[in-house]
DNA sequence: GCCGTTTTCGGCCCGACTGTTTTCAGTCG
């Protein structure tokens, strides 16, 4: 049972409690919640972290959830959680997923409608609104029986597409809205918030704030944007639209000397903003998005640094802000000094034009332009890494020679280049027996390699972990290239037991790669962030197919970032005679 | 049900907006 699955069932349960007596269970409700949440953060299954006895170290797991949950696994179900479910029809759940439906009107909807199948319940609601039903519902009106066929119908249209959209687009989209916010004359300052600046690979709503002294003006301005599919809400400092792309984004208004405020509220996570809450209510204080109040009189804070400041502790950088130990690290002054763009020095993940014959696909620009955009980056050192030739296509000897062809090509473009320092290694398949997918004769050539997973995906977890092992143990398997086999809305990846990878990455001095790749980011921060813990080391790369990829770059650090990197842990952040002391090891 | 640099008991964030309400419930972030 995976943890998507797990968190669902938990929410289940919250939403079974809020419909029986939201009051009394209300603690219960907003801890389930918190642990559904957590569950979903983690890359690491419920089922490991409980056999290696550290379920209970994810934020809101305790005691009696992690029993629960153990229960779960082991026996399939928890009478605990059935006495809270058998309260409530099955078939107010699917609706709980249509924006503006929670579990209260979803009860009365199908309580009053007695609509109890959940296959068909989304369209049943729908048929009964159309047939005025629902404005008949007390506490519901023809207005919430419009919205409902309306909600339901942008439900339907994005169902099974990606619900969040991949931190590019959702930057593009952003920087669109804010180009056209600045021309209204009293904006002072805009700013992407929430999950889009905390650079979470995948964001929901887009959260904009705006400095001004006329919010009004501000959001008659903003509701009249160009690409827009209708206004779903707005008030006297908030509005929220749809985009004709079908995004939602919300926009915050507040004057300049309340921005600090403002910046800190909205640009969250939720979990972030209530734990500081909690500490300024026991320091005597009460913050929101206006300020901070203390014995009864308001301060507006301009600046965010200053409303850490005033709560005892250290600005924290967006990436961390999940309540995740950064507020105690923050208050501790222990936060760490994470990875900036401007330390990379390299990008191990080339994919060039050259004619290696690969069975994946090969780059689409030369190993030259790669140089030239590389010195451009700034970078001291760069590598090539194409995959290898196609095993079923050559023979061993064949293989061989293509690979002795290219390596005297390089050796002649390092002897014709100046101001940057070339690596050669190639992107090796791991086998589905372990094997790597180039002859020893080969491999002996280059520098390094790059190994990784592209066949065989649905090997369980025992078997991933030694496959992994396996190719990793040739002395020149370097790096372990996007390690989970994610595809962001597309598919989850394989498990692997991360433990043991990250004991053989450290005793054999090897990497694990932060793929850039916005529908990879692969390694996820969960596994960065452990592994760093430990001491694994990291390589953050593009993994290009074309120039423009290699601008891809600050994507791996935002990664990175969130996986609480620092420099010290990133091979392409280090000078290039320890790196190229760090290929020999 | 979780959690702890005042606590293993007694707390538990703060606000916006909408619709159907005459003063608030529900949903959302």
């Amino acid at each position: 049972m995976s943890n998507t699955e797990i968190a669902t069932l938990l929410n289940h349960v919250a939403a079974a409690m809020r419909i029986i007596d939201e009051r009394k269970y209300y603690f219960q409700i907003v801890a389930y919640e918190k642990a559904a949440d957590s569950l979903l953060q983690t890359h690491i299954q419920a089922v490991d972290l409980l056999r290696e006895g550290k379920l209970e170290e994810l934020p809101g797991i305790g005691e009696s959830i992690r029993s629960h949950i153990a229960q779960l696994l082991r026996d399939g179900k928890v009478p605990h959680f059935e006495g809270f479910l058998s309260h409530v029809p099955a078939s107010i759940f699917p609706l709980l997923d249509v924006p503006g439906i929670g579990p209260k009107k979803a009860f009365k909807i199908v309580h009053f409608c007695k609509l109890l199948n959940p296959d068909t319940v989304i369209d049943d609601v729908v048929q009964a609104a159309k047939e005025g039903k629902i404005a008949t519902i007390p506490s519901f009106g023809e207005k919430s029986q419009q919205d409902i066929i309306r909600a339901v119908s942008e439900y339907k249209a994005r169902s099974g597409k990606l619900t969040r959209t991949l931190l590019p687009m959702a930057d593009r989209i952003a920087s669109d809205v804010i180009h056209y916010l600045k021309k209204h004359r009293s904006v002072q300052d805009v700013r992407p918030l929430g999950s889009l600046r905390r650079k979470m690979p995948t964001v929901g709503d887009i959260d904009i704030a705006v400095a001004s002294s006329d919010a009004r003006g501000v959001i008659s301005h903003f509701i009249l944007y160009p690409n827009i599919k209708r206004v779903i809400e707005q008030g006297d400092a908030t509005a929220s639209i749809i985009t004709s792309s079908g995004s939602q984004v919300d926009l915050m208004v507040q004057p300049l000397e309340a921005f600090g405020s403002l910046l800190q509220h909205f640009t969250g996570s939720k979990y972030h903003n209530v734990h500081l809450r909690e500490i300024a209510l026991e320091k005597g204080m009460s913050m929101s998005e206006y300020g901070i109040k203390h014995k009864g009189q308001l301060h507006k804070l301009a600046r965010e640094e200053d409303v850490y400041k005033m709560l005892g502790m250290d600005w924290i950088p967006p990436e961390l802000r999940e309540d995740k130990g950064e507020i105690e690290a923050a208050m501790a002054h222990r936060l760490p000094s994470l990875i900036e763009v401007r330390d990379i020095k390299g990008d191990f993940h080339i994919h060039s034009n050259y004619p290696i014959e690969p069975s994946h696909d090969l780059g689409n620009h030369s190993m030259e332009d790669h140089l030239k955009k590389a010195i451009s980056l700034g970078y001291e050192y760069i590598a090539f890494s194409e995959h290898n030739p196609s095993i079923s296509q050559h023979s061993k000897d064949d293989i061989i020679t293509i690979m002795k062809k290219r390596n005297a090509y390089i050796e002649q473009l390092k002897s014709n280049t100046k101001n940057i320092h070339i690596f050669s290694m190639c992107e090796i398949d791991i086998l589905a027996n372990g094997d790597l997918a180039l002859p020893e004769e080969a491999l002996e050539l280059l520098d390094g390699a790059i190994v990784s997973i592209h066949s065989n995906l649905d090997d369980d977890q025992a078997a991933m972990t030694k496959r992994v092992l396996k190719g990793l143990s040739h002395p020149k398997a370097k790096v372990l290239a996007h390690p989970t086999g994610r595809l962001l809305g597309k598919r989850e990846g394989y498990q692997l037991e991360w433990r043991e990878i990250f004991d053989f990455m450290i005793e054999h001095h090897k990497a694990i790669e932060i793929n850039a790749w916005p529908e990879r980011t692969d390694a996820p921060d969960s596994v960065i962030r452990e592994g760093i813990e430990k001491g694994v080391k990291f390589v953050i790369n593009t993994d290009s197919h074309a120039l423009e990829h290699m601008d891809l770059m600050p994507y791996g650090v935002d990664n990175a970032r969130r996986g609480w990197a620092t420099k010290d842990a990133i091979i392409n952040a280090m000078r290039y005679t320890s790196v190229a002391q760090w290929f020999t090891q």
